[in-house]
DNA sequence: CTGTATCCATGGAGATACTG
DNA sequence: CAGTATCTCCATGGATACAG
């Protein structure tokens, strides 16, 4: 998905519909296939590497990794390295990716209502 | 943003989460550039195919009908036409689509409390 | 006004091999 | 263990022309 800029939208929208901006920022922020199983998996305990890729199971390796330093680019996640041998990576959500929470909650919440099953 | 299907997780993750499924159920719906602003604006009253291209400055004709015929599908809009000369086509969410709006509402307070400016 | 049909560019995501 | 570096593929979406 691609992402929205600010030139995407009208004139009257740019004057009367700041929420838009909203929107398209928080869409954004959350663009990428494995983002929100990410974050939602991060909400209960801070998630090694591993126990990433694990869960999403059919994810790889680069697609994992460039999911997670964008996340952490947008401020959602800490990554923290301890120094070890063999190194050991945990990812977890800071307070503004914590904020997420609700929203994928609410989807959850919506999919088990709606979603009997995935196509 | 491609779809996921079932097949995407491993057995733990089948067995004891299946939060998830309900998450990509829900994140399968919105997939596409437009979905979110889409049901965003029919929140407030039924429009028109016109209006709606109109707020969504930059839309192609093509990927704002394949938005709505997707939208449509997945049952989250109504698609009445009115036989008039010329044509003339609203717009409106099911109530299963208004059940989305409390998640499109919540990423609007998060991208304003974040999101000063769109990159 | 509300589309359909066609072609094309782009970027996300997977596969694979390699590394500190 | 936790990545990086390439390469390829293909779905999504945009541009354009045309139509009922």
């Amino acid at each position: 998905m691609s992402r929205i800029n600010k030139d995407g939208f009208n004139e009257e929208c740019k004057k009367d519909h700041r929420e838009i901006y909203g929107i398209a920022y928080t869409q954004n922020l959350l663009s990428g296939r494995w983002k929100y199983l990410i974050l939602w998996f991060l909400k209960f305990k801070p998630h090694r590497y591993n126990e990433i890729k694990t869960l999403l199971w059919g994810i790889s390796q680069g697609s994992l990794t460039k999911q997670l330093r964008e996340l952490e680019a947008d401020g959602l996640i800490n990554r923290k390295v301890y120094p070890e041998v063999p190194p050991r990576v945990e990812y977890s959500l800071t307070s503004k990716g914590e904020q997420l929470i609700p929203i994928i909650d609410l989807m959850e919440e919506f999919g088990k209502k709606f979603g009997d099953k995935l196509d």
